[in-house]
DNA sequence: CATGAATGAGCATTCATTCAT
DNA sequence: TATGAATGAATGCTCATTCAT
């Protein structure tokens, strides 16, 4: 191993390192109580360590997010390769999504963080990083639909557009969790859930 | 006119006054540069006098928000007035939604800012003000379709779980918008959201 | 009765209801918690009028301090009236208001707040208004040690000064409550309560 | 000297540059008047500085009345060394403590500060910084008295109350200060101090 | 590479008091 | 008499970022 890649390897343990402190925080007291320098006392650095790694607060978070979307992925990989049929595999990924969003609070928190927040707009390449991560799901159901539709057990034209209505619903209506108990009139927040994704699932039939 | 009618009068014009500030700042600013003191400057008042018609900053937001989701609702309500079918009054209200969203920024980022944020956590009360509010606009989905499907132009069993699925999909498909060069591939958002809508409705034909 | 006297008690019942407000938001929520808008708020009159009866925060704490005194001297009476002899009236003395401080621990710590307060100096009027009544307290015990030495079963050359440094020594070890599991390195505060005012005792044997 | 040890030093001085301040402070407009702010403004930092070699203002406070505290002990300690007899350093020390009362009077005062007030709770840790100092106090005046026992010219079985009682009685009756010229009815009150010290004094003979 | 000291604007909120009506 | 609107200084504290060493 040269010494570039020596060096290469240990600026990326270190930035692991960091994540861990940053993950760590996010974990015990959410997003709203992580800082630079409880991050750099976390991981047992200072403060101006994190910044030699990470550019700002921001592309920590960003990476934690990549972090949640890749679990979130694998979650859904496990799924796919199960030998359902292709409706099954839908409605098992919806209800994947629905279960991390209470299981993986914190990431859903973070993921939503961004997604929502009208401030943050991500520099190209940072946007990149997120490309992969997120990309991937998508993909994941507009494969799975497109492979139904050449199966002529599905019937849809435009997969793509599904995976992202699909992915949009799902999303909108975890959002709505907290309005439970006013707008939503007592309906089951879960029940709601399970309906959204057969309707959408139907409507592909 | 008595006397406490004339000081009930003058205490409204002073909690408009604040919220005029509020507002201002929002438009010229986005949500999260808002202040108590930036508002007391930008209303001409003493930061003690805001918190003399407001109990806290969150109460001033709630208030935002209010406005944001009337103004939404009474632009709905010019379509639910129009003499046109069921399917044609759903696509528009969608569009109004979408409108609304890139019309009303500032409103719309403020009302996301409370449904995404994992922290904010509204006191009872608070909430049912916006109860009032956001309600109204799923009860006339729901009334569209439950009249679409007695009158046998539609087809639903529950209209109301309905309503609340259009609303979400709606709602995160708005919050892709962002995503549109890099998750989306591309593709085009507004056609996206199109294409959702009419799928949408062709699932209760 | 005149005009006059009927202004008077009506000014005196206000008063009262003022100083009912105070008192109870001193006893639901400690000294600390007690503001001018509070008061006015609980006695459900205007903040000014608040002024208009009390010059200011301070006079209305010297009020509920003159309570708290005179409920510690009406329970100090009750012993004096009994039939035991000065020994035990004094011990009882100590331990009433080692119970006070314990029971009435509102009326103990206003107390204490005008004691050791370094920045509150009274004015000469307020002076006399305490005077009444931490006065009859002190006159009580260099009565019972005056009557003592008079039928020669005690013997002091000084009983004023001596009912001063009893109630000194009192206050003092009262206050070294907070230090029971430091400094005083576990001794039970209570046995060294009693320890004292044994040995205070004795000493006037 | 390494590097390690020059910045200990640094950080040494710094903490004592912003005790400076804030004992400047306590001494030019007593305790009440102390603000991070205004100390920051003092020691011509800023108010993030302070935070930074202080966790909050209380540990400032602390470090304050430790040195008070040390102060008061160091002058007690002078008295001990002295070659006086037993009884005779016991009224020293207590005319030590009156003086200190007066000459170091913003010293008494945060002392008495942290004594009285109802609302502050020391955390442990922060506890035992004091106690360390207020402590070796109430040591020295027991040791006094257990030597004198031992040597047969005092006589008292529990040395270790007797020193508390004894520093209850001093610390009870210098809170009485400002009751001169009402209460104690123009008892002089450092006759009342003289008093009360021979009486603890020959209560031990 | 790594550090950690320094910054100072910024935050939400409280408060005793005044004064025109 | 009684009101309650208005004040604005003051509070303790946090934080992302910089930069000299």
């Amino acid at each position: 191993m040269g010494v570039k890649e020596r060096k290469a390897l240990e600026k990326q343990i270190r930035r692991n390192q960091i994540l861990d402190a940053a993950r760590s925080l996010l974990f015990s007291s959410g997003i709203d109580s992580i800082s630079i320098s409880k991050i750099a006392n976390q991981a047992e650095l200072g403060v101006g360590t994190i910044y030699f790694y990470y550019k700002n607060k921001e592309e920590i978070f960003i990476a934690l997010q990549k972090e949640g979307v890749e679990l979130l992925y694998s979650m859904i990989l496990q799924i796919v390769k199960k030998d359902i049929n292709h409706e099954e595999k839908l409605s098992r990924i919806a209800f994947c999504y629905y279960r991390f969003s209470e299981e993986q609070k914190n990431y859903f928190d973070i993921i939503n963080y961004f997604l929502s927040s009208p401030t943050i707009y991500f520099e190209p390449d940072l946007k990149n990083k997120i490309d992969m991560s997120g990309h991937k799901i998508l993909r994941i159901i507009r494969d799975i639909v497109a492979d139904g539709v050449q199966q002529n057990v599905l019937n849809e034209q435009d997969p793509q557009k599904f995976s992202i209505m699909f992915w949009g619903t799902l999303h909108g209506l975890l959002q709505f969790k907290k309005l439970e108990k006013t707008v939503l009139e007592n309906e089951s927040h879960e029940k709601l859930f399970n309906y959204s994704v057969q309707k959408l699932i139907s409507s592909i039939k």
